[in-house]
DNA sequence: GGGATCGTCCGAAATGTTTTGCGTGAGCCG
DNA sequence: CGGCTCACGCAAAACATTTCGGACGATCCC
């Protein structure tokens, strides 16, 4: 037999209409009166609602866009361990191509009642993307934190690693090596990421070069090794002699193309990676590379959720952590001679 | 405004009555009567009640050691995909050392009422685990199935990737480059994949060369890079002109350790590594290495997990794989001078 | 082949459950 | 002590579910 409302509120010792209210987090009842029919709730076996479940015991979503770029995994375990060190347990949702999408992820861990969740570089990092997901959590009183995007409007912390100043470090780098001609892959630019680093991008040619119009040397591509080799297989063939790169996939990907054309790197162009991410340090040649503060930022992420979680409300202004430059042997001094 | 109930009758052209009966999955609606309440569901934008959802119905653990070996990660997503191809969503659990362990995780997903867990190299594949656990589960009805590892006694589906003979390949490959001093480096002796990498080696050492103690030539250490850098720095120091490693992280540790000694590879001594993990083609110098058949054991794996869900019964013969052999640059002739 | 019988599907209406408008009384503050 | 607000119950309204019976078609029997 199925517990009704009248039940509750006989064991609550309230009125029917009390225990609607609570159900459906109306105003007008006091904390107390609330807490004695959440009580009878569970006593009598009655399913909450969703929206009023009990938050289980530190459950916190952290949705990831892919593992392939191992940048993603390299944050899964930065933000899993500080989750864990605080009695919180991640659960990992990784999107694939064709499969489950970053909503039903969102749905199910809402379902499951998560204390709340990270994005990295979700739909939020997608100028493109439909933000009333977010908002509509937000609504919902789910703490949420989003890392390398952004979604202006949504009330909510935000971290990311500063992109321009990541092309402008990587440009600065190049332009003392007396490179001149300096191309950028990138991914598509519909993403926030992506935009931020072509205006860096751009800033940095002005600065120093006095370039007013970059866009000969902006590619857009994908954010993989192929997307990589083909964006950079175009600047090269433009005469680029270094290029500056969106991701350290789309690096090994420049490299390659170089080595296509039987350029080598470093002697002959340079490749500026991004991202830093594990293994590139071992890679042919070692990469020199835009480190992101990922431990630096994941226990940002972590520590304003817990604070959001905890009833606190963390900073809303977007937190801009500076990446470093890493220089490795992908990179060296500009040929004598034009190409 | 919310929709109501004679919304979704008019918008279906049926009474409130049968969408009522549609929502409650009770008896005496027509098929197409019914979809077509579903319908008129979706397109008002009627929260159907969680009975009846379309997607949330099967949920799949897969549970995963750590993201720092890249091998796991490409796991991940090749059976991520197969499970959403099938209409499950996955739930990954990734350990991190001091945080959340298996047994955690293996509850919670059990609390969420997962369909069943795919297990990628956790405690089964520790010879020394309480195996109990496992059991627990069987004995429960929970569809398991487990990867790289083997837990005897254990009613499940096991898929493997042939050890023994990736080392027998391995050092096929040496001694076919004329190298005779092969050392092995490989993670803890206790784990299964470890114990089956040093039976297979022995016996290699046995067939090819007549080794009866190959005791001398095996080193355990860690799984990780600078674990492989510590059993190749001592086999090196004992005279090893080429070491097969227990996974491509190990291997890039003997690389390193092979330089710090002043030994070029692969000119003087050569390497091989173990799994064909995502960028290891990029290393310097690209790895050659024994390649697991991902794609083919994550489909076996979620076959496997697929048909016992179904109510089938998977076979309980461990299904083995075959690696197979890639060579890059890290293997060349052994130096003609013995050190 | 024709009619009786049965079963399924669905609508109208009855019945049950939840939500809401409104009024009351308790407590608080000036 | 009066005015105010808030929390709550009452009862009516809104909404959902179930019952009941009619329409329709299939099947069976004569």
């Amino acid at each position: 037999m199925k517990a009704r409302l009248a039940d509750i509120a006989t064991q609550a010792g309230v009125s029917e209409a009390t225990v609607s209210r609570v159900l459906n987090s109306k105003p007008g009842v006091a904390d107390d009166t609330r807490r004695a029919v959440l009580t009878a709730l569970d006593v009598l076996g009655y399913e909450r609602p969703a929206r009023l479940r009990r938050r289980s015991a530190g459950l916190v979503g952290l949705m990831l866009p892919e593992l392939d770029n191992p940048i993603f995994p390299a944050f899964a375990q930065v933000i899993e361990r500080a989750l864990a060190h605080h009695g919180y347990t991640p659960v990992l949702c990784t999107q694939t191509p064709g499969g489950v999408t970053e909503d039903d992820y969102t749905e199910l861990l809402l379902e499951r009642g998560v204390s709340g969740i990270v994005f990295v570089s979700g739909l939020h990092s997608d100028s493109g993307a439909d933000l009333s997901r977010y908002l509509r959590l937000v609504d919902r009183g789910l703490p949420i934190v989003f890392v390398n995007g952004f979604a202006p409007g949504v009330d909510a912390p935000f971290i990311s690693s500063d992109e321009a100043v990541a092309v402008e470090l990587a440009i600065g780098h190049l332009a003392s090596l007396r490179h001149t001609a300096i191309g950028l892959a990138v991914g598509p630019e519909r993403y926030v990421p992506t935009a931020r680093k072509i205006a860096g991008f751009r800033r940095g040619l002005a600065v120093r070069f006095g370039v007013e119009d970059a866009d000969a040397w902006i590619e857009r591509s994908l954010f993989s090794v192929e997307g990589g080799q083909a964006a950079a297989g175009a600047l090269w063939e433009r005469g680029a002699t270094a290029i500056v790169c969106g991701s350290d996939l789309m690096a090994l990907g420049a490299v390659r193309a170089a080595r296509e054309r039987g350029l080598r790197v470093p002697q002959d162009v340079s490749v500026v990676g991004y991202d830093d991410s594990p293994l590139v340090a071992f890679t042919d040649p070692p990469l020199t590379t835009v480190r992101q503060a990922v431990q630096a930022m994941g226990a940002a992420a972590v520590r304003a959720l817990l604070d959001e979680i905890g009833g606190g409300r963390a900073p809303r202004t977007e937190l801009i952590y500076r990446p470093e430059l890493v220089v490795r042997a992908s990179t060296g001094p500009a040929p004598d001679i034009g190409r």
